[in-house]
Order: structure tokens, then sequence, then C-alpha cells
DNA sequence: GTCTATATCTCGATAGAC
DNA sequence: GTCTATCGAGATATAGAC
């Protein structure tokens, strides 16, 4: 039963690791080193670079989705919970300095190596995408998902800037400016309504 | 003199193919394949695979400034400048659908590599953040530079969805809000003077 | 389930003939 | 200035002892 924990710890590993520094760049000795274990060993949890990289992606879903739940369930309005997206940014802003937005980055490496898995990549910004029109639509906004989908957008290209020029303040004014789109749609929804 | 025009020749194939495949991914037997020159000849030109990137980067720095400079020239006004901006995601759909937006996923590329060249190349973004803050400027807005940073942001934030969901309609809905972003901006601006 | 040892490939880079 | 030949490092992947 050790070998399921140690699975666990090289997807956990690999997940960091295609994340700070890309997956092909990522080797498996790289990987290895980092859990302790020796290269040929994986072989016996993986069959390929590839199937970890699955492993990998289904951590992220698993992970992300549970997050979701955890803000639909302990937030009580939803415009807090587009808040609490919001503020990823500032919550991992270290990180996406450093390293992007852990969807957008992998979504475009993926693409650009016409890789087999991109569209489970993609995946993960189905689910932000879905968590976000639903929040839009409980608020009275028509076109939640256009709104979504801008929100989102808005997210990367922070996260994109974020990475180039590396200022904690242009991050914190564009959350702000997020913010107040946010509450500007949502008077516009209201309006309509009445 | 035929040196120069294979090294030229180089530079544009190593370009493209750092490209569509990213930095890391693109090895010199695939560019000397592409060039039709033996693997060895390229050290004749180069002498390491970072020269060759520094090389790329600056032929961008060129190419960019050109354009820009075409556009101050030719367009006349500042809003139409704004809009020729905007449509380099229409323009350039197709290969940003496949490998995103040439300058954002180099940059995110060189910083989870940790690589020298990264504050180089995001000079190219220092090109299209200047020439936006201009005509901002030109168009009365005050600061500037924060709107050009915004509409910077949302290209790229448009750049990575679009690389993500391949939606064309997506694309064109994100570029109309971009406009009507910068209308009502410039609305703001003239009225903040009256 | 974990290890060592190794096979095989491709990479970036070099040496030297022409 | 372009070529062939080749190097050493590091990659993915396999075989087999323990």
């Amino acid at each position: 039963m050790r070998g399921a924990e140690t699975k666990a710890e090289i997807i956990a590993v690999a997940d960091r690791l295609f994340y700070q520094g890309g997956f092909e760049h990522t080797s498996f000795a790289e990987i290895a080193a980092a859990v302790n274990i020796a290269r040929g060993n994986f072989y016996y949890h993986f069959k390929s670079k590839d199937e970890i990289l699955a492993a990998v992606i289904a951590r992220r879903m698993a992970s992300t989705t549970a997050l979701l739940e955890s803000w639909r369930r302990e937030i009580d309005s939803p415009r807090a919970r587009l808040s609490a997206f919001v503020n990823i940014l500032a919550a991992n802003g270290d990180k996406i300095m450093r390293y992007g937005c852990p969807v957008g980055s992998l979504a475009t490496e993926l693409s650009k190596l016409m890789h087999a898995a991109r569209e489970a990549a993609v995946g993960l910004f189905d689910l932000f995408r879905d968590f976000l029109a639903e929040q839009f639509a409980a608020l009275g906004c028509a076109k939640a998902e256009a709104l979504a989908l801008h929100l989102l957008m808005r997210s990367q290209g922070v996260a994109v800037l974020a990475t180039a020029y590396r200022d904690p303040d242009y991050v914190a004014a564009e959350m702000a400016a997020m913010e107040d789109w946010i509450d500007r749609e949502i008077a516009r929804g209201t309006a309509a309504r009445a």
C-alpha cells in the first residue's frame, strides 16, 4: 500500500514542476529527485510521460472541483463568490509573476505541442467558466456565460502581464477594475429587469 | 555574401518555429531541415541556441518597431491606430488559436525557464504599451499608460482563451467589447476636460 | 514495490575536411 | 561558408535483481 502513496506523491510533484518549469522542460530525473525515488521505479507507476500528464490534469480537475465546491458551500452570496475568483490573483500573486497561470500556460504549451491532452487541459477552464456563469446567472445577469468568459479572459490577461512585468501594483489595479466591472454588469442586469 | 542570407534565413525560420512549437521544443535539427542546411553549418553563424534566441528577439523588435512606425505614419487618427492594434486579433486569428500570442507565450515560457533573455522578450510588450499610451494621450485620456496596459492585458487574455477554445466568434465578441471600452474611455477623458 | 544497470535516442555542440 | 562525422550529456524507456 506504500505504492499508492508514492504514486500520489509523484503526481503532486509532477504537478508542481510542470507548472513551474513547463511540461516538456520537466524531466523524469527532476521529478524522481524531488520525490526521492529511483528513475526506474517510476515506470512501475506510469507507462509514459504522457500518462503522468494525464494524471496531473486529473488531479488538477479534482482539486479545482473541490475548491469551487467549497466556495459554493461556504460563501453565501454569488457576488462574494465572484470576488473569491478575482482574489486568486492576489493569493497566488508571487507564483503567477514567476510561472504564469497554471491553467493558461499549460493550455498554451499543449496547443503548441499539438498534444493529445490539450482538450483535457482546457477542461480546467470549463470548471471556472461554469462556476462564474452560475454566479452571474444567480445575480440576474443575462448572457451569464459570456460574462463568465470575459472575467476568465481578464484573469488570463492579468496573469500574462503579471508574469511579464512582475508588478504587484499593476495586478492590484486590474483586480479593482474587475470588481468595478462586475458591479456595473450586475447593476445593468438589475436595471434591465426593472 | 551568401552567408548573410543564410543567417537571416536561419533567424526567420527559428522565429517561426519558436512561435509555433515553443523555444525549448524547437531543435537545431528541425531548424536546419527547414532551412535546408547541415546541422553543423549552423555553428558558423551562431555559437549557441541562446544566441539564436537573442537574434530572434532582435528580429521581432525590429519588425514590431517597423509595424508600429508604419501605423504612426499611415493611419491619421489616434483612435484608428487603436483599432489597428485590436484588429491584430482578427488578422492573426488562425495562428493565435493554434499557437497563442507570440509575445505573451514567449515571455511566459522564458519566465518558467528563468531564461536570461526573458527581459529582452518583455521589451516587445513595451513597444506595444508605448504605442498604445501615445494614442490614449493624444486622445486626451488621463493615465494613458494605465489604459495602454489594460488594452494590452485584454489582448493577452483573448489570445489565451482563443488558444484554449478556438472559437472565432468569441474573439470577435471580445474585439467589439474592446472597441466599446476604448470609446467609453475617450468619452470619459473628454467629459473630464469639459 | 523499489532498486541498479543499461539500452536507445536525440539533444546541443565541436572538429576538421573541403 | 558548407559539409560529414562525432562527441558527451541527458532524455525516455526497459530489464531484471532484490
